[in-house]
DNA sequence: TCCTTCTATGCAACTTGTTGCATAGACAAG
DNA sequence: CTTGTCTATGCAACAAGTTGCATAGAAGGA
């Protein structure tokens, strides 16, 4: 299960309680895995339960208490473990390519906004990684010289980006197709 | 469920059995979403049940009959109205990720021959996208001019070239820079 | 005071997806 | 004549992920 290791990781990276980690999983962490907050606090219970995280109950001043977790020596080995395991390249599942190759079967000048909100979405995104990327890792507020984990994070962050960028251009070219067949088979 | 909708696309695409879906969903349509046979056996039973698609029983010479599944009109006004309906953008899931980023509470250089075996799997399907666009769309065997499903089909697979491609040179910067914290940092 | 928002945690039910196994006919190689 | 491969279908058990709902303290605004 890669949600584990992805909590492992960052839980190494910084401790924190379900919320907070739920949180990162909106921004940095999220960049390449996904995952709710129920999904979360499920799999912290189990991981607590087989000693791979500790807890500590923290009371604090005008909020309700968390718990905060750590990653047990456990936790450590068995990411350890994991990343010296060969995995499987991904998989991809990309819903808007089932619909586009589907438009053929409808008309494909309707799905024109469709991919128009996907392209500002994934814009918007780009905009996102290329603030963080300039307030962690290249603007003048960014520690310097990195150490391994910052250089692997921002690695990483460099791959989003280039993802972004991809997916916007290859969505430009989508509309580029859509508007073409609008004009060359007004209608079916 | 998206693999509904993928087998009905790619049932009006041509109709077929659960067994030559789950070829396409190796090939063709497994650029950008993947199924098991289990899973589409079973999704194909559920939507036959639902009325979405027609079997049609086909006894073959020196094979095991088959059954032939085509789309019936209540599965494709399900598709039409699926097209009508916006979708979430993707969410990211890539484990290789969480695994570059945990590199750094591990020896980042053991992590190098598990992304080149990536990159050469993302290199194999890179020259299987190409053989397949020049053999399909570009060639001198393609028809043409393609009709509106070649085209949206040509589309998707140059977003499938762009993916490979990006992560390809992703690959070569992560590994640009597990070489360059190796001889900056020989050991922690 | 009430309404909303933010922090913080979690259960229950359901849907999807994965893994392992099983069957069976036809054909080709050894 | 046995073993392996390809076509062809499927069940059962399990793991993972989603959706809806519920609770609760504190802060801030209408």
């Amino acid at each position: 299960m890669a949600l584990e290791h992805a909590i492992l990781v960052s839980l190494l990276e910084k401790p924190g309680s379900g919320y907070e980690l739920a949180r990162r999983f909106e921004r940095s962490i999220g960049y390449f895995w996904t995952a709710t907050h129920q999904q979360i606090y499920r799999v912290l219970g189990r991981m607590e339960g087989a000693g791979l995280l500790h807890v500590r109950e923290v009371p604090q001043r005008g909020r309700p208490d968390k718990k905060e977790y750590s990653v047990a020596a456990p936790g450590r080995a068995a990411l350890t473990a994991w990343l010296h395991e060969p995995i499987e390249p991904e998989s991809v599942r990309h819903e808007l390519a089932v619909k586009i190759r589907g438009a053929a079967f409808d008309d494909p000048a309707a799905l024109i906004s469709e991919v128009e909100r996907h392209r500002k979405a994934h814009d918007d995104r780009l905009g996102r990684y290329l603030t963080g990327e300039l307030r962690d890792f290249t603007g003048p507020e960014a520690p310097r010289p990195l150490d391994a984990g910052g250089e692997l994070q921002h690695a990483v962050l460099r791959g989003g980006i280039a993802y972004e960028r991809m997916t916007i251009a290859w969505l430009d070219d989508v509309l580029d197709t859509l508007h073409r067949l609008r004009t060359a088979t007004p209608r079916t």
